[in-house]
DNA sequence: ATATTTTACGTGACAAGTCACATAATCTTT
DNA sequence: AAAGATTATGTGACTTGTCACGTAAAATAT
């Protein structure tokens, strides 16, 4: 019994410590954490989103976007941006359109008070993107993409086939 | 026109080029990819939930715990916890009790039942972990892991102080 | 010993993300 | 050109995750 007592924290540390290893917990609370502090910022700048936020970025840098493209842009899915854009619009920030070459399509266009909010809102999240180049060099970050791209890969295949599965086919 | 025309896609392409070296964007997708991977699996193999699963597995290796325990191995809020407790009782995978030397505590412990589902999910988690074990060697996992552990405490920072900021202190 | 502070847990409200499906438009085949 | 397949978008239902707050118990301070 006191020898019970006794082993259950280290039980509760080895596993605190293997769980340190886990890629898939670290990669996971790493970005997760990461997204909350994207939220702080964006609530101490205005009252963007993180799905308004990178819509209104992407609109900046490279112009009217149809929602295809910039689910592709972000990596995410499109139904959470096509959800966002209402919202956007009623608040003045884009505009949009059906495309004249393709009418499924619908171009998303920012305004100028889109274009402003994207201005002011863009001091705080160039800093935060400033600040982590300070932390990691060019090459740590070639780096941990290259990792990333591969991770990527990885829980994207169909299934990690196992050894012996591959061996019964 | 033509002009705009040309140049809109290249603008799109070189956007998303960009994007890709954008840590906070890519770890987010791939930890997301990540999730859906092990949801995917799970759904496969039975029934569980991504939190049930990491329930039992902390169980099964640390024996009894209480939630803030799970919650800081699994590096999650105690909420997610909390709240897949009761169906994880009610379906006979977990059993909870007050604990005796804190009666704050919940002490969440494992049945015979659950310990089957454990090992029978457990199959098809474990599979997965060995195929990423086939995937990094043990040095690029300590290169993954000592990268996340930067960027965690970059995104885990109160704010990323700017060089100007710092100078009107 | 009592008052204050901290900690553990549960819970409502919300944000982010995924999936599957419906609809309309476009593209391919034949 | 008509039929069939594909693509773009929107939407309901659901999972995962965070936050803030309430309650009760424990720890600490006075």
């Amino acid at each position: 019994m006191t020898n019970q007592i006794r082993t259950k924290p280290d039980k509760v540390k080895a596993r605190l410590l293997e769980q340190n290893r886990n890629l898939f917990g670290r990669l996971s609370a790493a970005s997760l954490a990461s997204r909350v502090q994207a939220q702080r910022m964006l609530k101490s700048a205005g009252e963007l989103s993180i799905t308004e936020w990178r819509v209104l970025w992407d609109l900046a840098e490279a112009g009217p976007l149809t929602v295809t493209e910039m689910a592709a842009i972000q990596r995410t899915d499109h139904a959470l941006i096509s959800r966002a854009i209402p919202g956007m619009v009623r608040k003045g920030y884009v505009t949009t359109s059906v495309s004249e070459t393709d009418r499924r399509q619908s171009m998303i266009a920012l305004t100028d008070f889109g274009h402003e909010v994207f201005q002011e809102t863009s001091v705080v999240m160039s800093a935060r993107r400033a600040a982590l180049s300070r932390t990691f060099s060019e090459d740590e970050v070639d780096t941990f993409i290259e990792l990333i791209d591969r991770f990527e890969a990885f829980v994207e295949a169909p299934l990690p086939e196992s050894p012996t599965a591959k061996a019964a086919t």
